[in-house]
DNA sequence: CTGAAAGCGCTTACAG
DNA sequence: CTGAAAGCGCTTACAG
């Protein structure tokens, strides 16, 4: 239609014969207009192909319509879907997401400088964590923050993950069950409270039961995993089963027993953590630990909803439980 | 420090004892100020915690620095590395990205609204194509628009891809150089130009040299490639090999050709498309043409940063060569 | 219910 | 180089 001028509400008004005020009125959720008003400025819009400006609607009402979504690990299978699942459900509530990747497990001023620029309206950290200066630059701006799949040493945020203590727990009992009598762990990033927590409740019930084990450190990757089983092996001994800190991790795990000729489940077992897709696929048949997914995220978005309605500012760490599938690896 | 109003350039005015528009030039990139007021400006800013408005900024310059991105597929691993990519190339150039994810092969004009709603800067469209009449808004707003990974038949607008009928005919003249006689082709979803020009090129070269060939579709996933696989040897005949339109289905027909106790690559071959990392995995090793991401990527920036620098609207088709990797499955 | 007017926080001619 | 002022396109008291 019109080549170069933008079209606004003045000239919606003009041509539908009404203010610029009712041209408002009728895109502004809440505000009352007629029935009357509201169809001629319709009309007009549609005529001239009006679209309410983004920027100086939040100019003058200070709220964005933005959800700002900070993400690491997006090479991990287990986040794609994450973040295809928050974006589904902000766009069904009318949110947008503006999207952030960093390298850092902990965040930087500067990546999360923008979020502060568009006056996100909440922020979800996902598998990573941020100085508490950085944070509280957040709440100094009372805009929402939730840290997903981690869990700050702070006490001070929110936080929603899976019971990853309990998860380590169940994990080692049913390792236990099947008669299993020493056990390798290998863990993700140490500077991560889901690697520490898994372990936790892991060694916590092996020492009860004076089960010997090993801990090797890894990284949360394919690689990490191969390398770390291939080192767990190498002294010759093969454990009667490993705990690997992630679903990732363990199909390089499985990968590199399966290139030793070492034979899953019988010689050894193995246990991953998430239950990405990939677990179920009949290479792998992964036995793992499947984090709720869909409840965090539920936990996640009625927490911010709640908070964009009016902010509190409160804190709390919420801890949903996961369930055990069994496949073919133990 | 303030509790409850935001902080403005006319309040670091103020402490900074200059007018308001000198702090406005210290943080407008191109102004002109001495160094004596930005440093005036920059202490003052410090103290009170400034940060200019981004939505006062674009209402006023008619800009944004917002890029937006649509992805379909952000189940296939080839694409967490693009978007991951796409947004560490933005933010050093300054640009934030928003995320729409879709599921629509078509985007419909509601998925892309959202764009039009908050004026981004360019659009860079993955996996999916539109329809012309919603593809015609971004034009008409002068908003420049890539189609990443996807060719559309119109001549009317810019494509970035792989070229895919030089990968399929590649591909067919190497397994004709490992003597293969008869040949199966997995397609991916019909609708997708990636999936038909990979077929074109293959088919060609097979229909020359009077090899014949079955192909069956798919869709693009892994329990997709498994279950074709399995369909294709049912009749009892293992051809000699597969060309399998992307990565993530050849892994599915791999692992049903193994578990139909398929010898690879003695008994049949099978190849790939994407390189994705794990088919770099020992489990599976897989030879595949591999997509030259960076370039495309590149080409995909650079073409958005010089139409948003000064937009002509043109239209293009660009098609970047890969490469074959040879793996064990050939 | 509706309109005229103020104002959100910036950028940018314009004058000095 | 700097400041006063207009204006970007909206929302929202305020009056009628």
């Amino acid at each position: 239609m019109d080549m170069n001028h933008t079209v606004t509400a003045k000239d919606v008004a003009k041509l539908a014969g009404v203010s610029q005020s009712s041209v408002s009125r009728v895109y502004f959720e809440g505000a009352k207009v007629s029935e009357k008003t509201r169809l001629k400025v319709l009309a007009a819009a549609k005529q001239l192909g009006y679209r309410p400006n983004e920027f100086a609607r939040s100019l003058i009402t200070n709220r964005t319509r933005i959800i700002g979504l900070v993400m690491k690990g997006v090479d991990n299978p287990f986040y794609p879907q994450v973040l295809t699942r928050f974006t589904a459900a902000f766009k069904a509530l009318g949110f947008s997401v503006l999207f952030v990747h960093t390298n850092n497990e902990e965040l930087e001023a500067e990546d999360i400088e923008i979020l502060l620029n568009y006056n996100v309206a909440g922020v979800i950290i996902t598998d990573a964590t941020m100085s508490l200066n950085v944070a509280n630059e957040f709440k100094e701006n009372k805009i929402p923050l939730v840290f997903f799949n981690r869990k700050l040493q702070n006490d001070d945020f929110y936080s929603v993950s899976c019971n990853n203590l309990d998860a380590g727990r169940k994990v080692a009992i049913y390792l236990l069950e099947k008669g299993v009598t020493d056990m390798v762990y290998i863990s993700g990033n140490e500077d991560t409270s889901t690697s520490r927590e898994r372990q936790r409740g892991f060694f916590e019930v092996l020492e009860s039961r004076q089960i010997p084990y090993t801990k090797y450190a890894s990284n949360y990757t394919y690689e990490g995993g191969y390398q770390t089983a291939l080192k767990a092996i190498r002294s010759g001994h093969v454990p009667a089963a490993f705990f690997v800190a992630n679903d990732i991790m363990a199909l390089g795990t499985v990968d590199a027993l399966k290139q030793q000729g070492v034979k899953i489940p019988e010689e050894t077992k193995v246990i991953g953590f998430d239950d990405i897709e990939m677990a179920d696929w009949p290479s792998y048949q992964l036995t793992t630990w499947r984090q709720p997914v869909e409840k965090m995220i539920h936990f996640t978005i009625s927490y911010l909803m709640d908070e964009i309605a009016a902010y509190t500012g409160k804190s709390g760490k919420v801890e949903v439980n996961g369930a055990l599938i069994e496949r073919l690896t133990t």
